[in-house]
Parts: C-alpha cells; structure tokens; sequence
DNA sequence: TCATTAACACGGG
DNA sequence: CCCGTGTTAATGA
C-alpha cells in the first residue's frame, strides 16, 4: 500500500516502520481529514486522489492554497506538528481519496534516524514553499482574470481531464470572490473560443 | 476602473 | 420546483 515511488526512495527499515504505524484511510469525495484550528494527531501522505488544502477567511469563505496528490504529504503539517501547533488550513479530499496516516509523535524520531525521511520532509516543505510563493504572486500581482485561467489549467492538469465539473459558485469560492465576476470572466473566455460552459461543467479548450 | 452585493429572470435537471 | 447561470444597478475601494 506503499506507493512505489518510497520503495525507492525510503530504506527498507523506514518502509517497514510506515508499515507497522501507518494507518490506512479511505476518504470519500467531500469528507475533511481535518479542520482549520485543529489539533494535527497524524500526518498524510496522499496514495491516489486528490486533497485539498485550504484557508478559511473571517467570513467563512475557502481559498484555495495546493492541492495533494499521490505521494504528497501536507508541509504545513509538518511544521506545525512538530511544534505542536493547531492547523492553520482545512484539508478535505476532491475525490475519493486513499490516504496513510502517520502518528505525529514517531516522526521526530524518523527524522533523526533515518536521513531520506528527513529530506522527504525537507524537500516537502520545501516544494509547497515555492508553491506557494506562486500564489502568493498571482494574489499580489495578477487580475483575476488570470488567476482564474490558471486556476481552470490548474485543476485541468491535475484531474487529468478537459472536462470540470464545478459550477460557477465553487470557482468564487476557491478564488475568493463572487460569483458574478467569475460567470463574467468565464462567459468572456467562452466568447473566446478558449472554453464551452455548460450547467455546473466547463469544457476546456486546447488554447487556453 | 473593477469588485461586491442584492436583485431578478430564465431554464434545465 | 430548486439551483445554476447571466445580467443589471447601486455602492465602494
């Protein structure tokens, strides 16, 4: 149940222990592994599916931050659990997800024995920084139009699919804004030639 | 200028 | 019918 890319990654010592307490999870689409203010008691590492990763404002609204895919585990996660710290973000998965979930309190001791954990850790962190730093540039410097079309090839890349079924509503929701500009912006790109909207599904075209 | 909020009509599932 | 969509008008940053 251990995706193949660790057994190439981790020593054989390592895969065993992830095996001994790593717990399966099944995620159904929709379902929150955990909440923004949470405490964290286990670490994920995403084994197929899709999570998501987000921020609640004050008025309850979710902006979107990353997604998680096969292989991915949460880096804010993992800096906040080993300070013992609650969770700045919600997670729930996108799609039926399957998950391992590592207990928090045995990663301190991987991290000091054995080096490719530390430096999946690392490299974790490392990844979802510049991530992040990408949003943090489109937010700053970019119009929404932009963002939304990143936001369409995003999630088109990711789900593998031309096809997105998602209404107008959830894009506001993502990208924290309203719904009326995101029907504008979209009904612009679909005047275009760039997408086809439907009801609830957006077809991508391949000049986005 | 461009986003937000509220309001409304249309129509598809 | 309910909900997603397209649009407009008023207001604000």
């Amino acid at each position: 149940m251990i995706p193949a890319f660790f057994q190439h990654t981790f020593e054989q010592k390592l895969l065993q222990e992830i095996e001994e307490y790593g717990k399966y999870a099944q995620l159904r689409a929709g379902e929150t592994l955990f909440e923004a203010g949470s405490l964290m008691r286990v670490i994920p590492i995403v084994i197929s599916g899709i999570m998501k990763i987000t921020r609640i404002d004050e008025d309850g609204k979710e902006l979107l931050l990353y997604y998680l895919t096969e292989g991915d585990s949460c880096a804010l996660a993992f800096t906040c659990c080993m300070q013992h710290m609650p969770s700045e973000v919600k997670a729930t998965a996108e799609e039926d997800t399957e998950a391992l979930l590592l207990p928090i309190n045995i990663m301190e001791n991987w991290i000091a024995k054995y080096p490719t954990w530390k430096s999946f850790v690392m490299q974790t962190i490392h990844n979802r920084f510049i991530e992040m730093l990408k949003t943090i540039d489109q937010i700053a410097f970019q119009n929404l139009d932009e963002r939304l079309i990143n936001y369409l090839k995003e999630k088109a890349k990711i789900l593998g699919s031309t096809v997105l079924n998602i209404s107008h509503d959830q894009i506001a929701g993502e990208l924290a804004t309203s719904r009326v500009v995101i029907s504008r912006l979209l009904k612009k790109l679909e005047n275009n030639n760039k997408i086809i909207l439907y009801r609830s599904q957006i077809k991508i075209l391949s000049d986005l």
